[in-house]
DNA sequence: TAGTATGGACCGACTGGTCTACTGGATGAA
DNA sequence: TTCATCCAGTAGACCAGTCGGTCCATACTA
């Protein structure tokens, strides 16, 4: 009882994207560890690229997954919510030998060069900021956040210091750098 | 009188590989468009790899530049001094295009697949935050910063997160991320 | 003239992508 | 129940183009 092809390649591409990144990518390869025949890869996606999109379209459903889980949980306070969904991505990043953020290793590599790319990684940025200012905005609300706070701002440079520390991480394969991120950010921001 | 050929290769190659990558930068290409001919390049370089590492050294000895000549101007406060450090870095971003970081970009595009490049870009953030650390540590004895400050942690801190503003920098061609970074992490840290 | 650097034809490996043959299960008419 | 039809999906040989890298003849210069 295997799963969809089409899923398979979506799920491994996700793995062999973040760490190989998508020039080092090689279809081929892709497919002879999943068994899988060109064919059947081109009849699922338009190009390489076209497949990549799908991986990352994929990606940002769990990040909306998780985004759901924990900025929905109201029995906690907004600040502790925001806190917990980058907890749950510096988990999700150790179940993946701490490889970072596909966003953040796609966006470095490709937006030199490709526009498509660019646009659509800085959309999912902006996809994940919007959906954490709300959650800010309403930790001002309740006093959490000092009132003349910018939810906006301060939920674009969270994860943008995220980001960062998210390289770091990649780089020593080690969650430290993503843990002294949220310690800093969390302390200086409720001031 | 032109200049010598390895040198024009290191020039053109930093500003190559930082828009198009380490796997998206075609050696022929850079020959072209500097008129060069491909055993030039293989007489100065042992192989393409030799070459990004020597393009990173040249990048770092910029760095270290910019760090003498901003960290070493004691007529200013120590903030001050590596607050300079970064908007240098800001505005040299700026004669580029905003594209970033070099050893942001080829840290993520690299470090998934190949440990040289992986513990060389470490090792030159480590050089960097070693650097901005003691002037951190200066600030501290002067009372700038407070006493119970680690001026190592927060000078790794400060470089990670302007690595997160670099990539959005990138992303959109855009210095605000740089500049918002900043100005939140030096109100942070002074309290 | 020895040694360094230039010039560029050439190579095998590999890439993303195409093409056509085939398979197996769903469908529907008789 | 049977059989013909259909088509999404599978299978993999094959292709043209591009890549990093080699090689050796030549030119320059100390």
């Amino acid at each position: 009882m295997k799963r969809p092809t089409k899923e398979r390649l979506l799920e491994g591409g996700l793995a062999m994207l973040l760490k190989h990144g998508y020039n080092d990518l090689a279809i081929q390869e892709l497919l002879v560890v999943h068994g899988i025949p060109k064919g059947s890869f081109y009849h699922h996606f338009r190009s390489k690229e076209d497949f990549a999109h799908q991986v990352i379209d994929r990606y940002m459903q769990e990040v909306h997954a998780g985004l759901d889980a924990c900025l929905g949980d109201a029995g906690r306070p907004p600040l502790e919510r925001v806190r917990a969904f980058f907890e749950l991505s510096r988990e999700k990043y150790r179940g993946e030998g701490y490889m970072g953020c596909l966003l953040g290793s796609l966006g470095q590599e490709l937006s030199g060069v490709n526009d498509a790319f660019r646009f659509k990684i800085e959309g999912c940025f902006s996809e994940i900021t919007a959906r954490v200012a709300v959650c800010l905005e309403e930790a001002r609300h309740l006093g959490a956040l000092p009132r003349e706070s910018d939810a906006q701002h301060m939920a674009v440079l969270l994860l943008d210091c995220w980001e960062g520390a998210a390289l770091r991480s990649r780089l020593r394969r080690d969650p430290k750098p993503l843990n002294a991120m949220l310690d800093f950010y969390f302390r200086s921001v409720v001031r």
